[in-house]
DNA sequence: ATAAATCCCCCTTTTTCACTCGGGATTTAG
DNA sequence: CTAAATCCCGAGTGAAAAAGGGGGATTTAT
């Protein structure tokens, strides 16, 4: 495993907010929902508002509020955010630390495979991913978050 | 840096000995052409031995020898047989590490990542790396293994 | 016999992960 | 005003992995 729960769980994290727009989410409700310890949550937390993914809202009634746009946040952006470069090896952030650049017959093999990899998470933004996470709910969304009347759950 | 350098070195070793097939190559050639701990190597093709990617001539003038056709081994093979799955998540190797396989919204992202991964070093076999190292050489292979006449340097 | 090699097991050092602990600051509800 | 709900901050910790090192036994060409 090369992704760490840390950037797991902020990701995570982002889609719950997200799913909630605009709404402030408190950190509680996303650790219960996630299964995440709500002190560890704080900390990435504190990572992802530094990182402007997130706004906080403090005191009671308080949470976080999207920092911007769903589209505009890609999973790139928020797993670099938390656990730095995701380059498979380290010469391609560092040419240097490696010494042979350029004459290394390995070297276009793990930028092909960083380039596959970055596309991917480019590709991915909170958006879809919030889509996706409203598909797999479907109906248990309408129990979370009743629309103001109280004529749903008996 | 989600590759190690045990991995990276491993692979880096079969194209050294691929590249004076079907000589025995002793592992001092391997660590001085590549700037590794001669130590550190012999534990890493120890690993590759005892997964059948090379084949050892013990004594002097022994080496290693490659196990089977450089067309027939490819780089994610030998990466996960130095350290194990590539999975960017534990919970694709193992559903029941998470608990909610199946209900995770980013569990897609996570599958579309690994496979974008894996396609690439899929593809790639010691044949190509070799025939790329070959490229970048050019020239200098001639003064390292000259075949039998003297015609080509100059 | 001797030197060149592989083979084998145990050991250390350093770093990173994934948290936990113990508070403090700020805002709202009553 | 007070209590509760929040966010905010830094230190510490236990386990694991990464990257080797030490020392020696075994095999084989010469």
């Amino acid at each position: 495993m090369w992704v760490s729960t840390k950037a797991q769980y902020g990701l995570r994290a982002l889609v719950e907010i997200g799913l909630r727009q605009p709404e402030a989410v408190p950190l509680k409700d996303v650790a219960d929902a996630q299964g995440i310890s709500q002190h560890y949550l704080e900390q990435i937390a504190a990572q992802l508002r530094r990182s402007g993914f997130i706004r906080s809202v403090r005191g009671a009634k308080g949470g976080y509020k999207l920092g911007r746009p769903m589209a505009q946040i890609s999973a790139l952006e928020v797993v670099e955010a938390l656990e730095g470069s995701l380059a498979p090896v380290t010469c391609l952030d560092d040419p240097q630390s490696c010494g042979h650049t350029g004459s290394c017959s390995t070297e276009s093999l793990w930028k092909k495979v960083d380039d596959a990899m970055r596309g991917v998470l480019v590709d991915t933004t909170l958006d879809k991913l919030v889509a996706e996470r409203r598909v797999i709910e479907g109906r248990k969304l309408i129990q979370i978050e009743p629309p103001r009347a109280g004529s749903l759950g008996v």
